[in-house]
DNA sequence: GCTTGTTTTATTGTATACATTGCGCCATCA
DNA sequence: TGATGGCGCAATGTATACAATAAAACAAGC
């Protein structure tokens, strides 16, 4: 095997693409957990095509699979755009949310070692530093990984993504109907919690965690935001 | 306007092409479910382009879709084929059930009416028929239906819809592990929930539902076929 | 001046063509 | 006769071109 002479031209032409196609999905996902693609935000195929380097093909693959995580709406002839939950599913998610993950936590208990604990007590020590500092958008996602790491702990691999696209929701959730500069998770919540799966203790963990993800769904202004013209919408539909 | 001359030759062009792509996704998931496509089957582009008179391009993205969720299998370069699942999968996706169906039982109970109920005693009642007649397709499609529609019934959409993929999912599981001959669910199971679902007794049903699920799982053989010839596999892997 | 109809433009939907790569067949050699 | 290496084919990955359509800008009429 000569590999002196074999590639020079193109590293990226393999088998590349499918990890470029995976980096730009989460560079789009990521954008939208932090919050800095806003619900709304139109996501035109051509400027993406354009900024990612690919072509429209890859672009559109990407916005479907984002679309079936629920983190873009696909409007037939209108496009992508960021989704904008609405209070149903924001009730929807956040009910799903407290039957899996508390549902989990026995799991959880049961699985934890050292160092898982420590892991943990990594993530939220670093989420409480972004929160001090002001990092908005690192703290969201950071507090979103939270959760999603202790559910794979659970060791149920199906279970676990699923509440990595609630988490993903969430954060659209949160971005909707939360009050501006009040994360979700209070800062040592996440701490506590972690005491409790230490200790074996996946009852109390169980409880913690209920209480936790009510307080977090009792913080949002759960109001939908009227149609501007809904005055003939009105008429037409009474 | 003159409507006279305009469009005459394809009444399909307008937006009925999204209704197409819905209608061959369910056709080929129906198929996938009703486990007339077994695992392992190789699912060509060219021939299912051939086959629902469409280009390559829709049928990529029904297959993206389905590979999201966990019915076909892409591999780079070789293609789809019908998801073989694993023991590991197999357990993660009746664990899954057990928490949320079982956790939906409540809800579900809260929600029953007497249309509710009629119409799932419906549906037991034409599954009794076909696995009485031996259509054993239609009978594990009425069978995850059933359940489905229980799921449905508790209001949640994100988690009905999980509930959904976790039953197809299952239906692969069964192809794999179960016993040619006896399907999943027995006959009288489906018929004695609902009892306890109209009767508003949701704990009742809740340990029932985890008995039947249980039930299930246990009348799988989780025989991991070896691999042909895994003895060079092995040297290089230990 | 505001509404309505028309044209223009921009964006998505679909198909097809080309490049790349894995797989099977076949010849050759031990 | 069996195994190995090369060769051709078939299937996927990607990009681009073309068609369809909705939004927007604009013009005309009430």
């Amino acid at each position: 095997m000569s590999d002196a002479q074999a590639v020079v031209k193109r590293p990226a032409s393999k088998a590349e693409g499918d990890e470029r196609h995976e980096a730009i999905y989460r560079a789009v996902s990521d954008a939208i957990v932090e919050q800095r693609l806003k619900p709304g935000a139109r996501l035109r195929e051509d400027a993406l095509a354009e900024v990612f380097g690919i072509s429209r093909t890859g672009i559109r693959k990407i916005l479907q699979r984002l679309a079936l995580e629920q983190l873009v709406t696909l409007t037939p002839r209108r496009g992508a755009s960021v989704t904008r939950p609405t209070a149903d599913e924001a009730k929807d998610v956040f009910d799903a949310r407290q039957l899996i993950e508390c549902g989990l936590m026995p799991d959880v208990a049961r699985r934890m070692g050292e160092k898982e604990a420590a892991e943990l007590r990594d993530m939220a020590k670093r989420e409480r530093q972004a929160l001090r500092s002001g990092q908005q958008s690192v703290a969201i996602r950071l507090s979103a990984d939270f959760h999603v790491r202790l559910a794979q702990l659970s060791g149920n691999a199906a279970l676990a993504a699923f509440v990595e696209q609630l988490c993903s929701r969430s954060s659209l959730i949160l971005a909707v109907y939360g009050h501006p500069g009040h994360l979700g998770c209070e800062s040592h919540d996440h701490d506590d919690l972690i005491g409790y799966l230490e200790t074996g203790n996946g009852e109390r963990a169980k409880a913690f965690m209920n209480r936790h993800l009510k307080a977090i769904e009792a913080s949002l202004s759960m109001v939908e935001e009227e149609e501007n013209v809904p005055d003939l919408q009105q008429i037409f539909g009474g």
